[in-house]
RNA sequence: GCCCAAGUGGUGGAAUUGGUAGACACGCUAUCUUGAGGGGGUAGUGACGGAAGUCGUGCCGGUUCGAGUCCGGCCUUGGGCACCA
């Protein structure tokens, strides 16, 4: 048989023409098999694959394949993240409409991840934009307004007073309207929130509980919940002596450090908060006016000073609260360092305690009291750590916790406060005043007000063959549109014009894969698949979309569609891909990016790199930082070109060896040139194997010792790859392993009838080994191997334990902890027979000569050290 | 400012439980092969040193028979949060 070349274009083709045809990845619920569903986020069809894409989806591929070869029933499936601006900034450009636009992007980047040859199931695919998919999520956010769980408020949008509409914001730039360039104004205007707060407690508890989570995730979920417990009580208007009027008004404080209360000096309100203008004296009155005004206008920047405290400003509103374990007058400021977003809008403030109060106490000249008792030598301001309680009456000599507690059970026994739990996390504001997004299903009825869209009237489908002006959302610009009856009374209402935020779309996706063609959001083949048992996804969605997306589980669960708590249980955050830039600056100041394609390299004779040079002029560059790919830094490289050149099996391969996937991955066009050169080396030497003809039955006991120790190899290097892919996901090691194996084979020039058996049992290993990660030139070798059946569906290799026994161990011998000498010895060799070995090495005596051993530690069949001195 | 990662050859990275630092790959050097280009083979490649050897995982210190790994402090880079009481 002759040895055809490795021709990647030519296999991969073929290759994927029978999965396709054969249905290879179509998956049906099957109970007689444990069940594995991969999934890996999707991608918004921004127009074209880029390397982000690949490296995701790689992963997810890998594990799927690896997992389908375990014998499991795998889904994985894709879709489309549909809806979204992108699609309407470039309706204006393109002068389409947005629907024609996405679904052009579909169409293109579908070929594109067929031609990488991942192991989805098309069948399941769907695009969130499409009316049988955001039916379903507009019935759930009618039974959510039902449940309470779904309300309306007012909240602040940008506002574009010359295009006369509400801007996202990335479409606010320096404070002005990216088309119009008019400053954006803040405005109040009604909007839909979810409920997500009520959920708090158990989205952070659930935490605990996701053990196979990153912990950077889970620690940034924690922090943007952000539980706190404390107290919450009222403090009474009184006047400058403490004296309370009859019916006068309380403002409730949440603080943590219910401890400190003795050491309060002053108060505050938000700006915004409600009793503010009731509490202000007439002799304040202007001033306090004047400063709501102001409040907040002063950006954040202006604000900073050069320590990266925001100035602390406020006013004096010339009331006074009771405090009432002093029972003793504070006087009341508002200051816009307190947030009316969060806890009640008012605090107790305690300088000596808090830096902020501290910042606030000193720039308007007001007492501080420590009720901590400070370190000696402290030089601090606020002291915010443990100690000793002091000037707080009865608390006076407890710690920080036994104090707060006292105080705590005081508020209750006394009637005055009680325990709160206050959350950083804001309710989920799902309303956009978008066009492209799935219509918010509401009808205003002038007398019944706001209403759901009854179950038979949906979907309320979006119109898609609109003229996009960009200006407005043709819906909103449309009145025949928003023309309705109301449901309850009959009269002419209206249709809410306003659109879902795409975070919802992206909330429950991977439950409506389970559940194709479904006359329901989801039906129980969804409890058959779920929880996904592995997603994977970039770290950048580490709060928002993880958050939503566990939020969301837990309303489908509690509708009764799902059963499972969490909605995934192991998850992969791959880092980013990343290259080098290349930049020049040009006279008039503004500066050039090169893209590395057009970019010689040139280096000194030892391969440290010392400058770049343009190839079309032969000019030097300079080289910048290595950043992630982006358009704007011109540093990215086109996948699709380089499956062109090198084929889908390279670039795989390329983005798995690189470096571990939750790292950031380095772009390097000579790595790619490496990853090519194993196929081809693979290839080569496995059918060089092939072509050497029939391969007679390995008879294991007839092996010398140079088979033993390769087929060893082969065993090791199976259960390596096998935990390095399935347990540790370190995908860059479990190449390595099947490299230096490759390399042994290389080395092994014996052609006698059980060396070829133990070579054939090495290579029909290895391309199972490859299989996930280079499926295509795997299949195809696994057949000239002559194995019937696709490799897809065959079984991992198993571990011969026997295969992995050594006749031999290396030990390592070191003196006072350096290494002086390795030894050969039989596994399970005693410390006496291993201090005999390592005494008679030369090495060894030469530097305990003289000395006398203190002691000995032996690690059995690895490791012996002599303490001597 | 607070929280979380990470820092190892010329480069990407490996060292999984405290036990041989630098696997694997890129790059580079020499050499062979080829008409050339390309590709491939072989050998070498942490630093210093003729060698024996010594030093070496961001910096300083500690624990240990033994530290890239653990502890304390610091520096740098990346990410998250950012007046949340």
């Amino acid at each position: 048989m002759d040895q055809s070349p490795y021709n990647p274009l030519e296999i991969e083709v073929r290759v994927q023409a029978r999965w396709d045809s054969q249905k290879t990845y179509e998956v049906t619920e099957d109970t007689d098999k444990e069940k594995f569903y991969c999934l890996s986020m999707l991608p918004y069809p921004s127009g074209a694959l880029h390397m982000g894409h690949v490296r995701n989806y790689t992963i997810g591929d890998v594990i799927s394949r690896y997992q389908r070869m375990l014998g499991k029933n795998v889904l994985q499936p894709m879709g489309w993240d549909a809806f979204g601006l992108p699609a309407e900034n470039a309706a204006i450009k393109h002068n389409t409409a947005p629907a024609k636009w996405t679904y052009a992007n579909i169409e293109h980047m579908r070929k594109q991840l067929q031609r990488l040859g991942f192991a989805y199931d098309w069948s399941r695919e769907f695009a969130t934009c499409s009316p049988d998919y955001y039916r379903w999520e507009q019935l759930m956010f009618t039974r959510l307004m039902d449940k309470g769980l779904a309300y309306r408020k007012d909240s602040e949008v940008n506002w574009d007073p010359v295009d006369q509409t509400v801007l996202a914001n990335e479409q606010v730039i320096d404070g002005r309207g990216w088309r119009s360039g008019a400053v954006v104004e803040r405005r109040n205007i009604p909007q839909w929130f979810l409920r997500i707060t009520d959920y708090a407690d158990e989205l952070l508890s659930g935490l605990d509980d996701l053990d196979e989570w990153p912990e950077a995730v889970k620690t940034m979920q924690r922090n943007w919940i952000g539980r706190s417990e404390g107290a919450q009580f009222g403090m009474q208007v009184c006047d400058a002596n403490g004296r309370i009027a009859e019916g006068a008004s309380s403002v409730e404080v949440f603080t943590t450090r219910p401890d400190t209360a003795f050491g309060m000096t002053y108060a505050v309100l938000a700006p915004e908060h409600p009793l503010v203008m009731e509490v202000t004296s007439e002799a304040q009155r202007q001033q306090v006016e004047e400063f709501i005004r102001t409040a907040g206008l002063a950006s954040e920047a202006d604000r900073t000073s050069a320590e990266g405290t925001l100035d602390k400003r406020g006013v004096n509103t010339g009331a006074f609260l009771y405090n009432p374990f002093t029972s003793k007058p504070v006087p009341l400021y508002i200051a816009d360092y307190v947030l009316m977003g969060y806890g009640t809008g008012a605090i107790m403030a305690v300088p000596g305690q808090d830096q902020r109060d501290w910042d606030f106490a000193m720039a308007h000249d007001l007492p501080i009291v420590r009720t901590v008792k400070v370190p000696d030598g402290w030089e601090g301001e606020a002291y915010v750590e443990d100690g000793v309680a002091i000037n707080s009456d009865w608390l006076d000599g407890l710690g920080v916790a036994e104090a707060k507690e006292k105080a705590m059970a005081w508020l209750e026994s006394e009637g005055i406060g009680e325990r709160k739990v206050n959350f950083r996390l804001r309710d989920w504001g799902v309303s956009r005043q978008r066009y492209w997004g799935c219509p918010i299903p509401v009808i205003y009825c002038p007398d019944c007000g706001a209403l759901p869209v009854p179950e038979d009237q949906l979907p309320v489908v979006l119109p898609e063959d609109v003229t996009f002006m960009g200006v407005q959302s043709p819906i909103k610009a449309d009145p025949e549109w928003r023309k309705t009856t109301c449901p309850k009374c009959g009269v002419d209402a209206e249709r809410e014009t306003d659109t879902f935020d795409t975070f919802m779309e992206s909330s429950w996706y991977f439950a409506r894969y389970c559940s194709p063609g479904a006359d329901a959001m989801v039906d129980e083949r969804a409890n058959y698949w779920l929880p996904v048992d592995q997603y994977i996804g970039g770290i950048e969605h580490a709060i928002l979309h993880l958050m939503y997306f566990r939020f969301y589980h837990k309303l489908m669960r509690d509708a009764g569609m799902l059963k499972a708590d969490e909605p995934a249980t192991r998850l992969l955050c791959q880092g980013m891909v990343v290259a080098e830039t290349f930049r020049r600056d040009n006279a008039d100041g503004s500066t050039s990016w090169l893209n590395p394609a057009d970019v010689e390299i040139r280096r000194d004779e030892k391969g440290k790199i010392i400058g770049a040079k343009l190839l079309s002029d032969g000019l030097p560059v300079e080289i910048g930082a290595i950043e992630k790919m982006s358009k704007s830094k011109n540093n990215g490289v086109d996948p699709v070109h380089l499956v062109e050149r090198y084929g889908a099996d390279t670039v795989r391969l390329f983005s798995m060896f690189a470096s571990p996937p939750d790292q950031s991955l380095e772009w390097s066009d000579s790595g790619v040139e490496g990853a090519f050169r194993f196929l081809r080396r693979l290839w080569f030497m496995s059918t060089g194997h092939i072509a050497a003809g029939a391969v007679e039955a390995l008879d294991v006991s007839s092996l010398d010792a140079e088979q033993k120790t390769l087929r060893r190899h082969v065993h090791d290097t199976i259960a390596k790859v096998s935990d390095d892919i399935g347990r540790r996901q370190t995908f860059n090691t479990a190449i390595a392993a099947v490299m230096e194996l490759t390399n042994h084979l290389g080395r092994y020039e014996d052609r006698s009838p059980q060396s070829r058996a133990v070579l054939d049992e090495a290579w029909k290993a290895i391309v199972r080994l490859m299989a996930p990660i280079t499926p295509h030139v795997c299949e195809t070798l696994w057949e000239m191997l002559g194995e019937t059946g696709s490799v897809v569906n065959t079984a991992w290799p198993g571990v011969d334990e026997a295969a992995r026994e050594r006749d031999m161990i290396t030990l390592v011998i070191q003196v006072n902890g350096k290494l002086r000498a390795r030894v050969e010895l039989a596994p399970g060799s005693d410390k006496e027979n291993a201090m005999i070995a390592a005494m008679a090495e030369p090495n060894v005596t030469r530097h305990t000569d003289g000395k006398t051993i203190r002691k000995v530690i032996h690690i059995a069949d690895k490791l012996l050290n002599i303490v001597a001195t």
